[in-house]
DNA sequence: GATTATATTGACCGATCAGTCAATGTGAAG
DNA sequence: CTTCACATTGACTGATCGGTCAATATAATC
């Protein structure tokens, strides 16, 4: 199989567990829908499991430099970046395919914390707030970290309250308390845009 | 079957639900552990969706029960039970068997908006902020509706965090931003715990 | 063009899925 | 004690689950 090949079935079967599930998938649905039969699949993903965690690899790797990257085209400051990340999440909420944070949905189908794929959900989390808290640093926060894990907080909560209530006004309500926090926190260091 | 025969079975269910997700957990199972036959479950609920709505049902009336009158135990006054919200919080996530919001994993579970189940699911949200609202309301908030919404924002994202991180820490992390909030929104009212 | 190594396939595995049915057990009314 | 209405059961359905295998197609090597 090419790699071309392997990089389009994992991204359709993305689609299909983003849309569906997780455990409501089944692998012959992913067959028929990517044309691969499912013995080629197995040749390439040992398990279902496996498979989920290469299509989580691939969400990682593009939902941030989807996120990153448009924090950066809305702001040119990294407190500005930081405010930015709600707007980048109304966009996102606006799409017509949003169903929801796809390491939530498979933190919560796989819930046991030995499992690799609850432990790659959060290690996803965990790069965000990474990413938070540098750009908090350059911001000049007080303590970048807990901003950081404020910002995350909000974030996820927005991204929940978006999906369950089918609507977008929580980007904006995250973004009215993260602007608090920030002129809270940024106290005493330069404000300016 | 009797009333209480009943209630038992949906609270096993529940059990076996919120631990191992609702796809993942098989009729069978549901019928071996509570010890009833799958016909006789069958006779009482139609489809394993009403199942599941009786379940959350259940879950929706016991954690208001307990989340409001624990809230009601912490603090005397209307401010002081919205930020003791968190305290409560905090407390649950150090149960043994904590494993997230079963109502955010039912939504995830069960995406389309037109499911019952996925109704459901955000009532709960909706029954929960309209108490928020009610208490920011007699605490002198400027905009009820407002705070009581980004109470929910922290508090889903706080559920959200600590189920993905197997910690508690996210329920401080969410009382300092409320606590903000709380000051923040009060301006001009009365301040006193 | 023959040989060989590799991809790919449809058919199949036992287990489990949600849900059903004929048969049996049970308790109250006569 | 009999009857009758109803609750409960184990066994079963067709479909689907994750995963496998013998057979075939394909492509590279000589």
């Amino acid at each position: 199989m090419s790699q071309s090949k392997r990089a389009e079935l994992i991204r359709k079967a993305l689609l299909l567990f983003y849309r569906n599930g997780f455990h409501a998938t089944g692998m012959d649905l992913v067959a028929k829908e990517t044309g691969v039969s499912k013995t080629s699949i197995y040749k390439h993903f040992r398990t279902k499991d496996e498979l989920i965690l290469a299509v989580l690899r691939l969400r990682d790797e593009e939902f941030r430099n989807w996120l990153f990257r448009r924090m950066e085209e809305l702001a040119d400051t990294p407190q500005g970046q930081l405010l930015a990340m709600f707007d980048a999440l109304e966009e996102w909420f606006l799409e017509d395919g949003f169903k929801g944070c796809m390491f939530i949905k498979a933190s919560a189908e796989f819930q046991n914390p030995d499992d690799a794929i609850n432990a790659q959900a959060y290690a996803h989390k965990r790069m965000l707030v990474d990413h938070f808290e540098n750009l908090a640093t350059h911001a000049g926060a007080e303590n970048p970290h807990a901003l950081a894990r404020q910002f995350l907080l909000l974030k996820e909560g927005a991204i929940v309250i978006a999906a369950m209530s089918h609507s977008e006004s929580a980007a904006r309500e995250a973004k009215s308390v993260a602007s608090l926090l920030v002129a809270s926190g940024l106290v005493g260091t330069q404000r300016t845009a």
